[in-house]
DNA sequence: CATGAATGAGCCTTCATTCAT
DNA sequence: AATGAATGAAGGCTCATTCAT
C-alpha cells in the first residue's frame, strides 16, 4: 500500500485539488496553495494538510504522466533494436516534456519533495542508462555523452522548443531538434533510422 | 546618438548601478532596484530613473556581453570556411550564456525593454541566419533546421548544461552539448571540424 | 468520587495523553492539542475529549507534584519546630517550581480549569498560611508579609531562578534566593536555620 | 549622533508608531506590527522599516524608562551612604519593572535588538555591581549573593508583584518584597534602615 | 468513544512603485 | 536630479476548534 487509503470526502478534497492544480499548471499559472484553496473552494489548511508545499502539488499533479513515461521505458527495454528502443523511449520523453506543463520543473529539479517522485526519476534515468547502453554496444555511439547527459539534454531540448515557438508548433519543433540530436549522438555510424 | 550625455554624477551614478547590479547577477541573486539602491548607496528613485525595470537594468548589464558576441559574428562573416565560421560562432555563443549569468533570460526573452538590446538581439540573429546560410550552401546542412532554431537552441543548450551540472563543470558540458547538436546538424556530411 | 472510572482503553489513551504532554512540558515545548495527538497517536477529538483545554492538560501533568508538596505539607504541619517547618516547606515548594516545568504557570495562574487544581492549591496556600503563622507565633517574622505574599514569593523567587541563569544552577540559585528570602522574613530575629 | 536624523515626517510617523505601541503595551496587548500599523493608520511597511521585529519596538518603548534608571544610577554612586545608595537604586529600579509594563521582558531578555539597549542594560548592570560592591564594604552584606544575582532578583520581585495582585497593589506590594529581600541581604548585620 | 479532515481567521513578511521633500 | 519614506497588496503559514464519519 503506498498511499495511505483517505476517507471519502478527504479523497474528493484531494482530487479537487489535483484537478484545480492540473489546470492552472496547464494554463502557466504559478501553483499557489492559497489560490488552489480558494478555486476548489477549500480552506487552506485542507490543501496544507494534502500537500504541505506547492512542489508536493506538483510532483503529484506531474506524477500520472511520470507513471506512464516509466511504463513505456520498460516496453522499451524489450525492443531487440537498440536504436529504434532509444529513439522511441527518448520521442516519448521529450513529448511528454512538452505537452505536460508541470514535468520540466519536476524533471529539472535537482531535488524531490516526494519520495514516490524520486523513484520515478530514477526509474526513468535508468531505462534511458540501459536503453544507452545498449545502443553503444550495438552500434556506434558518440562517446562523449553518457547517461547522466541525458536528463540534461531531455531537458534543454523541450526549454529550447519552448522559446520563441508557438505552443502549437512546440510538439513538432522539439522533434525536429531531437532528431538533430539524435543524429549528432549516433555520429557518424550508419544510421538506421 | 542613442544615449543622451550624462551629467557627470549621474553617469558615475550610473556606472555604480550597473556595476552593483553586475555582481548580483553573478552571484545569482535576484535583480530587485530597491536591493540595488542600496548596495549602491542611492535613492531607490535614483535607480529608477535610470532603469524604470530590472529588465531595463538587467538588458543594460547584458549588453557588453552582447556586444562583444555581435562584434565576433561580424569577424566571422569574413571566415571563408563557412563550416568552421558557424561552429565557432556558436561555440562563444554558448560559452557566453553558459558564463554570464544575465544573458539567458534576455537571450530567451521574446520582447526586450531597451531598443538597443533589440537592435543587438536583432544583429546576433542576423549573423547566424547568414553562417547558417552559408554552411548549407557550402556543404551539407540538415535541411528541416532553419535560423529560426538557432536562438532557442542555444538557449536550450546553455540551459541543459546549467541542470544538474556543477558550475564548474558547465562550460565544458556546453560545449559537449554543442559539439553533438552541430554533428547533427552537420548531418552524414563528412565533418571538418 | 471526583473522576468518573473510566473505559479500559480511554484510560489507556489518558495516560498515553498526559504521558506525552510530560514529556513536552519537559523539554519546554508548548503545549498544542494537536501536536499531543499526533505525538499519542490519537485523534485531535480524542484529546479534546479528555483535555477540553491546554490548560486541563496542563493541570493533570502537574498535579501529581502539587499533591506531592500537599502532602509534604500535611507532614511539616507536624513539625514541632515552626521555622524548620516553615522553611523546609518553602524549600521543597521552590524546588519543586524550578524543577517541574509544569508548576510555574498553573501555581501563577489566577484561575483554574480543574477543580482539582484549584483543591490542591488552596490546600497548599492553608498549609503555608498555617506555617506561617505557628513561625510568627513561635519567633519574629516580619510582620509586614502576610500568608498572601507566599505564593508570589515563590512564583517571584522560581522566575528570578530562571532568568540569565543556566538549567543545571537553576536549583541552586533559587535556594540561595529562598534564604536570602527568608533570612529578611524572619529579620532581625535570630536565627536558628 | 546616536541616532540617524529623520525627515520631519518619517519622524512624526516614527512618534506616532511608539506612542501607539506604549499605548498597547500598557493595555498588556501583544505587540504586533500589523496592529500597530492598523492603529497607527500607516502601512505595515513603514512600522516594518522603522522597526524590523515587535522586540526592537518594544526595546525602543522602553528605552527612555531605561534611561531615566541609568541617570538615577549615576546620581545614586554620588551618595556617600552606600546602604541608601543601593536601597535607593534598587527601590527605584523595581518601581520601574512594576509600574512600565515593557520594562519586564526587556530587562529579562537574555539578548537584545538594539544595541543602545544592550548598551543601556550594561549601564544598569554595572552601576548596580558598583553599588553592591560599596554596600559589601561599608557593611555586611550576605556573601552569597552577588552582582550577577540582582538583575534576576528584581525580576523575580516585579514578576512576584504581578501574580495575584490588583493593579493598584502592585507598587506597594513590590516595595514589601524588595525590602524583605534587602533585610535578607543585609543580613544580621545591624541595619540602618 | 474515537477519529482526523476541514476550517479559516490571523499573523508575519516582502517588495514594486510612488511621491513629497 | 536625487532622495528615501511610505504604501499596501500579496503571499506564506499556523493552529485552535469543530464535526461528519
Amino acid at each position: 500500500m503506498t498511499t495511505a487509503p483517505l476517507r471519502k470526502d478527504a479523497a474528493r478534497n484531494w482530487e479537487r485539488i489535483v484537478a484545480v492544480a492540473r489546470d492552472l499548471v496547464d494554463h502557466g499559472t504559478p501553483l499557489q496553495l492559497n489560490d488552489v484553496a480558494r478555486r476548489a473552494q477549500l480552506g487552506v489548511g485542507t490543501v496544507y494538510r494534502h500537500f504541505p508545499t506547492a512542489e508536493a502539488l506538483l510532483e503529484t499533479v506531474a506524477a500520472p504522466c511520470l507513471e506512464a513515461l516509466a511504463a513505456h521505458g520498460e516496453q522499451a527495454l524489450a525492443d531487440e533494436d537498440p536504436r529504434r528502443a532509444l529513439t522511441g523511449f527518448l520521442t516519448r520523453t521529450i513529448e511528454a516534456q512538452v505537452t505536460d506543463a508541470s514535468l520540466p520543473a519536476v524533471t529539472a529539479a535537482p531535488t524531490d519533495t516526494l519520495p514516490r517522485t524520486t523513484e520515478l526519476k530514477r526509474t526513468l534515468w535508468s531505462v534511458g542508462a540501459q536503453l544507452l547502453e545498449r545502443a553503444r554496444d550495438a552500434g556506434a555511439v558518440r562517446a562523449d555523452l553518457t547517461s547522466d547527459d541525458l536528463v540534461p539534454l531531455m531537458c534543454g531540448i523541450a526549454y529550447a522548443a519552448n522559446v520563441h515557438s508557438s505552443p502549437a508548433a512546440r510538439t513538432e519543433t522539439a522533434r525536429r531538434y531531437l532528431i538533430a540530436l539524435l543524429e549528432g549522438l549516433y555520429g557518424a555510424a550508419p544510421a538506421s533510422r
